[in-house]
RNA sequence: GGAGAGUUGGCAGAGUGGUUGAAUGCGGCGGUCUUGAAAACCGUUAUACCGAAAGGUAUCAGGGGUUCGAAUCCCUUACUCUCCGCCA
């Protein structure tokens, strides 16, 4: 969340950025909401003052009579206040962070400017087939069994992509942890708050979460969120930012909507796993640190030989903790580019700079060397997502017979294997 | 899963109904002493919110209750530990 004061002295620029961001919430609303809290609550601590002046030693029996009146009237304010404090907060929640200086302001979400493109689009002397058809010639994914299983969206890995998926982390993890990252497995599950602090909402409208019944869990739908909660309610000493993290955690998405022929396969699946980075920092490093995970993530690609391209979020496009987002878009040669055309770029990593605005709902700071509190920076970015790269890696490296070529950075992890074949 | 014990400030650890936001020790910070350091001694040392300030409110794992008054009594949830059971 973004700090109610910042809201309330940059009102107008605070609007004009949920209009950019198309957040939908009621600013005026929220602040006279926060208002109205704040008089609630001076009315209540006074009473209270009363109370605490009188119960002080043994009253007698007149003042017992006068502090059960001041219950009275607490217990009048006191529903009223909580309430109110619910409204606020989830207001709150919904005001998105404020958006880098550099970002393009837009309210169309395709207007996400292209930085760079790395290596071009895989040629072909022969026709391409999609994930899926290789996977079915090979027998490398079992959709059908994992409906059965599990239901639609789910699926069976199947002989060397069961490889390959593991191959991938450990590639991922491997070239990370060279930087100098701690490595973790996190929890597959989090505390509802957790994921409300960083700005995900469980139970919301549009929620990808998978609840647990008759817990407070859910299911993540990536390590940030337990990345994130790692450090909760803490304070961190300056000497010891930046914090660098890696994760290997299985994500797991609602994902509600039917298949076309632009989500095949496992392109949007209910489960897989990722590599993700997570890092805190003070303020001033955000920046850097945001620059330095995504040089890894085009490393990670580089190293697997595969053509992407990097995209900037435009703000119709900005997931709401985030100030700036940088995605890699990979070439996927099975992927329709409309309804006639081949091939086209689709999104592989993410990493994003939230600011301070995670660290607020976590109530995670840094403590400054010269004594002073103040919120920290937390960044994420994909090192490694399963289903995708394993669908770009498929399709890009396939061969006129229905092989399919293993980048040699994974080798050595699949057993020296250099080819999938039947 | 069963039985029991616990959860107090940065840490250790007192405190079982009334100036206790909390003794004491350690640690931290400032000072005295010293050429410097150590030791010793003196002082200081939680967080959030409201307020211009004085000050006020809340917080002794979380939530609820009893009471004029709760760190202290009751209920409940979470977590930790011990023993038993089960298990990869």
């Amino acid at each position: 969340m973004i700090d109610i004061k910042y809201i309330i002295d940059h009102t107008e620029e605070v609007k004009e950025n949920c209009k950019y961001r198309l957040a939908n919430v009621d600013i005026d609303l929220l602040i006279s909401k926060y208002k109205d809290k704040i008089e609630l609550q001076k009315e209540l601590e006074s009473l209270q003052a009363i109370k605490n002046q009188k119960s002080k030693t043994k009253p007698t029996p007149e003042t017992i009579e006068e502090i059960k009146d001041i219950n009275k009237k607490i217990e009048e304010i006191n529903p009223k206040l909580i309430s109110l404090e619910m409204e606020v907060k989830e207001l709150l929640f919904k005001v998105p962070n404020l958006t880098h200086k550099d970002v393009i302001r837009s309210m169309n979400e395709d207007d996400n400017p292209v930085l760079q493109i790395v290596g071009e689009p895989t040629k072909f002397d022969f026709k391409p087939k999609d994930h899926v058809e290789l996977a079915e010639q090979l027998d490398l994914i079992d959709l059908e069994r994992g409906a059965k299983v599990a239901g639609n969206k789910f699926y069976y890995l199947k002989n060397e992509l069961a490889l390959m998926e593991l191959a991938l982390m450990q590639y991922a993890l491997d070239t990370v942890v060279k930087h100098g990252f701690t490595s973790f497995i996190t929890p597959d599950l989090a505390k509802k708050d957790i994921l409300e602090s960083l700005g995900f909402n469980p139970r919301g409208e549009s929620a990808q979460i998978y609840n647990i019944e008759n817990s407070d869990l859910s299911l993540i739908g990536t390590a940030e969120i337990t990345m994130g909660g790692y450090h909760a309610n803490e304070i961190i000493d300056e000497d010891k930012l930046p914090l660098r993290y890696v994760a290997f955690s299985h994500c797991f998405r609602t994902e509600a909507g039917a298949y076309s022929k632009f989500s095949k396969g496992i392109f949007r699946v209910h489960q897989f796993s990722k590599v993700e980075m997570f890092a805190y920092t003070v303020p001033e490093d955000g920046e850097k640190m945001h620059n330095e995970f995504l040089n890894i993530e085009k490393e990670i690609f580089k190293g697997l030989k595969l053509p992407f391209r990097v995209i900037d979020h435009c703000t119709a496009d900005l997931g709401s903790p985030s100030i700036r987002t940088f995605d890699l878009e990979a070439w996927m040669p099975g992927k329709p580019k409309n309804e006639t055309e081949m091939g086209n770029w689709a999104e592989v990593t993410s990493t994003s700079n939230c600011t301070d605005y995670q660290a607020r709902g976590l109530n995670i700071k840094v403590k400054r060397n010269s004594g002073e509190k103040e919120y920290l920076y937390t960044l994420n970015g994909t090192a490694i997502s399963s289903a995708r790269a394993l669908i770009c890696i498929m399709e890009n490296y396939q061969t006129k017979d229905g092989t399919i070529i293993i980048p040699e950075v994974l080798r050595k992890y699949m057993g020296d294997r250099e080819i999938i074949k039947r």
